[in-house]
DNA sequence: GTCTATAAAGTGATAGAC
DNA sequence: GTCTATCACTTTATAGAC
């Protein structure tokens, strides 16, 4: 026997139903009245729950940028864990994830292109990654090497090799072509070898 | 005195402001207002040159994705040059590229995800490419080494390393933040990183 | 809360004058 | 060829019944 249901059930069925959509196909592509049918219900509805597209898509918005930066921040402070350490967890971590919310790498880079101010603030999280413990064992170890590399190329680089076949998946799946499960089994594969591919960056 | 104009300036100026507006917005977000707009003529000169917004669309997707590949196929399939010397060449090309044209590569990714199988044909190019002598050479090298490394690696890496940053830009931008200057001068010092990376590659 | 019906605005495309 | 005016349709959002 339910007691109460305080987040609507309905409420929640058409906020999935935003995120689905939304991720997929981007704001300007998604109309309310395919969220409507993806989520079961009426035009009416949606605006009775959200006011507008607008505030809807914000939501998903907001939502998508923390859960995509949710635990970096963590993961890349503690100074418990070695730089090798670091490395592999963060590319398992993003690499699971991203098998996960596949279209999460080309909505954010979308929709941010289409606003560049708006969500700054919500990314202010790069300046604290900019300045980790991760990003300072890296410059350690470059002093030990004697080599001297702007940790921006280690971070474009790693996000890079971990983000882009995600992004240009479609490519690849039309261009190669490879299936779904190959694209997985492809994505394991990476996951041992993009911190060696890192690792070896010190050198040069 | 003007003799003759027969791709009409009109025409031309219609097709530039289309491939800009496209490029940068997407087709679901540009309105044909806008592109008439930006290219100084209303609306109803646009249907009398291209008939419609979806085939206008689809002359600039197709000439860009002929740009983007056009001389690859000759780069990449010559004995004429050795290994290190195609990297280089394929690392300026692209990055200069990607300077004059930064939203081609979002544009590419987001139509195509809208619509996988519309341009297959034209990625045929692709598989000219998967089987090219620069992979060729790659693999000879890879033998030379005694290492055992999917092509694919190899060629996803190359083009996660140049035209992530491109993609990721708009993050950049804000999150670094980075101004236009400074990116292009950053790319330019990957002109110089990315090869040596890849052949670090090899090794590992 | 949820629906149907409809208003209000936006958007692609065309007719017809010049 | 180019324009203004307008049609036809889509899409967001709301009013009002239940």
């Amino acid at each position: 026997m339910k007691i109460t249901t305080s987040p609507t059930d309905t409420e929640e069925k058409i906020k999935q139903a935003a995120h689905k959509l939304f991720q997929q196909k981007g704001f300007a592509a998604t109309k309310t009245r395919d969220i409507a049918e993806e989520a079961g219900i009426n035009v009416a509805l949606l605006n009775y729950y959200f006011r507008s597209k607008q505030r809807l898509f914000e939501l998903v918005m907001l939502k998508t940028i923390n859960d995509f930066f949710s635990g970096l921040d963590t993961l890349l402070n503690t100074t418990e864990t070695s730089l090798e350490e670091k490395l592999q967890l963060f590319v398992d971590h993003y690499i699971d994830f991203l098998l996960d919310n596949p279209d999460v790498p080309t909505f954010i880079i979308m929709e941010l292109r289409a606003h560049p101010e708006k969500y700054a603030k919500q990314l202010g999280i790069a300046h604290r990654i900019r300045h980790s413990v991760f990003i300072k064992q890296f410059q350690e170890a470059f002093a030990e090497q004697r080599t001297d590399l702007n940790p921006v190329h280690i971070l474009m680089n790693l996000s890079a090799l971990v983000a882009f076949p995600f992004v240009s998946a479609p490519l690849l799946k039309t261009a190669m072509p490879m299936d779904d499960t190959q694209f997985r089994q492809y994505m394991q594969e990476r996951k041992k070898l993009i911190p060696n591919w890192i690792l070896n960056m010190l050198q040069s």
